[in-house]
DNA sequence: AACAGCATCAACCGCGTTATG
DNA sequence: CCATAACGCGGTTGATGCTGT
């Protein structure tokens, strides 16, 4: 007997979240805190199904969410520990606080594999695509690879590089500087871990960037407020229902934009002014 | 300016796992 | 122990925006 798919119930609604549905899911969930995602929709007033609402918190609305670019060091982040666990996406995120395993996932497919293979390493089992040719016809031991291998950045090689032969010379990252976790002991790391790096540059625009690089830019700006939000607010629970519904309307008049999209610029604002309202 | 092809990412789908009665 | 419900994860899709011609 096979499961009916949840969203298949008459009436229910599918595709893009619209800003009053977010505002909705909000709301309800900084009120209530997460429950049960079954009762989400009905509770919150909404036409979708449990796990539409999930995911939607989840992957877009969570106030401790990062935007953006992955950073430089994520990326090597993410490309060590797909080394080490494959494509456990969530298991990944775990260790990228403000990233959500979609994301992560998104980002490998669209940009890390190609990446790698441009550097001929095979993305799946990060070993060389092509084997190294024999050293009888006097060519370098060194793995060859066809053509557009040579214009790959140098940034990217060396973040590579460095999984193999950590640090070598290259001061953006060094894999020392991400301690690897074992299988056994995955446990999230305090949130200002990694954030505090990714305020740094993303990933592909500012390639110059340097461990030294304060250039955030708008990118920083426009995180900040997100990443400050206090930890104990995203994990509020019914206990604190009060301060939430006081806050709340100060939320619902920042929802006014048109852009679906803006609820994090919502949530920004709403942090700001609970920042003011709350200190 | 218009079109085509490509890239990106939010959202969906379906399956495996876990919880509950 | 079994059946069912709910959750969580990973793969995939499709809408949208971007870039090149």
């Amino acid at each position: 007997m096979g499961r009916q798919p949840c969203c298949d119930k008459v009436g229910l609604k599918k595709g893009p979240w619209t800003a009053e549905e977010d505002q909705k899911l909000v709301s309800f969930l900084l009120g209530n805190g997460q429950c049960c995602w079954r009762a989400v929709p009905k509770l919150a007033g909404l036409l979708r199904c449990g796990k539409s609402c999930r995911l939607r918190w989840t992957n877009y609305l969570r106030p401790d969410l990062k935007r953006g670019l992955l950073s430089e060091t994520e990326e090597k982040t993410v490309i060590d520990l797909h080394e080490q666990l494959g494509n456990r996406w969530s298991k990944i995120a775990s260790h990228l606080p403000g990233r959500t395993d979609n994301e992560i996932k998104n980002h490998w497919n669209t940009h890390i594999k190609k990446k790698l293979r441009k550097m001929g390493i095979d993305p799946v089992t990060h070993k060389p695509l092509y084997p190294a040719p024999p050293l009888a016809d006097g060519g370098s031991p060194e793995q060859k690879v066809p053509e557009e291998e040579e214009e790959v950045e140098e940034k990217s090689s060396a973040a590579v590089e460095s999984s193999t032969s950590t640090c070598a010379g290259h001061d953006v990252f060094c894999t020392d500087e991400v301690p690897m976790l074992h299988l056994d002991d995955i446990v999230l790391p305090p949130p200002c871990d990694v954030v505090g790096d990714t305020a740094g540059s993303p990933a592909e625009s500012s390639s110059t960037s340097t461990s030294s690089s304060g250039g955030g830019g708008i990118d920083e700006e426009w995180l900040l407020p997100i990443m400050e939000w206090p930890e104990s607010m995203y994990l509020m629970g019914l206990d604190d229902v009060d301060m939430v519904t006081t806050a709340a309307p100060a939320m619902a008049t920042s929802w006014e934009f048109e852009d679906p999209f803006n609820a994090y610029q919502r949530i920004a604002l709403f942090d700001h002014h609970h920042e003011l309202t709350w200190a």
